[in-house]
DNA sequence: ATTTTAAACGATTACGTAATCGTTTAACTA
DNA sequence: TAGTTAAACGATTACGTAATCGTTTAAAAT
């Protein structure tokens, strides 16, 4: 009838389409997901939907959703893994037909529960270890890479570096770009050239605040991310340094603001809409086989040069 | 029994709550919602996710849903009225508890639409003439006036300008409170100081571009968003004028980067988290009650005073 | 002792769809 | 002409819940 799944003559049909008409009849979703065992919507749960490269890929996610008859349900986490637990469990009451997943923390426990219960689920921008999970992330490894090395071919030697949270953690691997890029060219990683940032222009502008008051201050920061590369210019403004002659500064993201700061800020694009539609292509092709093997695609960034840098 | 609808001894509860854990049952919403009538599922439709400011509504309606026990199913119109009309109509099948509305256009016929068949409504950020419906939005004309006022109260006589997309349209009521913060003054509204943006900061870069290049250039210039007055300081910096000294810029919204631009933006500070929970807070009374005569609440907003004007 | 009342719970049914099964009619083969 | 096949469609049932109705048992009232 409707849905094509047999031959129903046109007269017939053209009577059925007529009385919906008149009827004023739409099908209702709530009933035929109970009956079809699926309900055409995904979730998508994240940190923070407020965070501007969080917000780019879940506008990915959309447009994919949009595009392959999904529609998503956004779940803000706040970093937290109770709240994060919430959502996991009414997304499964609500039966959702798969889950796009930027984890809260380093934890994979939620997402390996997810896996065992049959929830087709894809790890979006985050590595989470040992979990056999469908994957799409940028190559932070080789972001922090491009960003150094190109601060490097520019003749700095004394690089700093501003961090994300973790140091040590896995999240930061742009982090560990920054120090393979040194490695490679011979140059000594020093510690002190590293601080901590928060992700956001006030721990940028800190973090840059106590670059600049080491001894021997760096002539080349490397912000692991364009909110952080904001304070951090911000910094150095107010200190009367010129840009990018007293110091250099990259950052990491590439946000719509990045061609806007003063100077144009130096970066390296990360592809966040094709990221967010990536993942929803994957899971929709996990949906639809659930038995195949996970794959992780490592997506390429981009070296954007402006002025900073 | 689970939903408290009867007396259940003590006994048999536990037992039920045994074999419930046993059987690892979880209820089922879909089937829940069929039979209640009801998803607690709203729709949130906006014309972009990925704009720093709807994110930032985004999340209060988020945090606001998660409080009150609604999930959202969030859809971007990316401004197209076509793709607006689809999600509308997906939501609707769905069986969605409500919808907050960022509208795409400047046509009320959707939300007439929605309203009409008896779907709760509310409308965000932005009004829309001749309907009958519960709206939340920020002091646009206040805060025209107010960035306005400011730059008066400095001493600027010659002040220009940098509006949205539809100078004339409804949506321009923040050049609207330009304009009257002029005549409360006695100053004379020149239409060659107002230029049209596109609310991004390309947009405002140009717009700031043709301000400059009139004969005589105003001495301080109103953005109507932040992202507009991001690009009017662009400008003004490649130019090499000073800011404020050679020209104040006062810009509206108050993203969490006008701290950190260089020097750090002016602007009115927009309640974004506080409309996004507010919408839902008033969407939820809607449900409730379906008879009762629809409210507007008018938030106010901040001036926030930095270095750029 | 008999009737009344309430506590406690089992059983039935509707929500709106889609898959399955079954029935009618016509065409086609032997 | 009888038997076979397929086209076209009506009728039934399951999906998992919650509201309603009905039944049993015990306590309370007369």
């Amino acid at each position: 009838m409707i849905n094509e799944t047999r031959f129903v003559s046109q007269e017939l049909k053209a009577r059925v389409y007529q009385a919906m008409r008149e009827l004023n009849y739409h099908p209702n979703a709530i009933a035929r997901s109970l009956r079809r065992k699926k309900t055409q919507n995904i979730g998508m749960i994240v940190p923070d939907i407020s965070y501007p490269f969080l917000a780019e890929v879940a506008r990915g996610v959309e447009d994919a959703g949009f595009e392959l008859g999904y529609n998503v349900i956004v779940c803000d986490s706040d970093g937290d893994l109770e709240r994060e637990a919430d959502y996991i469990r009414l997304l499964q009451e609500k039966k959702v037909d798969g889950i796009v997943f930027v984890a809260a923390g380093e934890s994979s426990s939620h997402v390996q529960t997810l896996i065992e219960q049959g929830m087709p689920v894809v790890v979006c921008d985050r590595d989470l270890p040992g979990v056999e999970v469908d994957t799409v992330i940028a190559d932070n490894v080789g972001s922090g890479y491009q960003a150094t090395e190109h601060l490097i071919d520019l003749g700095h030697r004394r690089i700093g570096c501003i961090a994300g949270p973790q140091v040590l953690g896995i999240s930061n691997k742009r982090g560990n770009g920054y120090k393979r890029a040194l490695g490679r060219y011979g140059i000594l990683v020093r510690e002190e050239l590293i601080v901590r940032g928060d992700f956001r222009c006030r721990g940028g502008y800190e973090a840059m605040r106590k670059l600049l008051a080491l001894d021997e201050p760096p002539t080349a920061v490397f912000a692991c991310n364009d909110l952080m590369a904001v304070g951090a210019i911000c910094t150095a403004s107010k200190r009367r340094l010129r840009i990018p002659q007293d110091v250099a500064i990259v950052g990491c993201d590439d946000i719509a603001l990045a061609s806007f700061t003063n100077p144009s800020l130096s970066t390296v694009a990360q592809p966040k809409h094709e990221m967010g539609a990536m993942a929803v292509e994957m899971l929709v092709e996990r949906i639809k086989d659930k038995s195949k093997p996970p794959t992780r695609r490592l997506l390429p960034t981009d070296l954007v040069i402006r002025d900073s840098g």
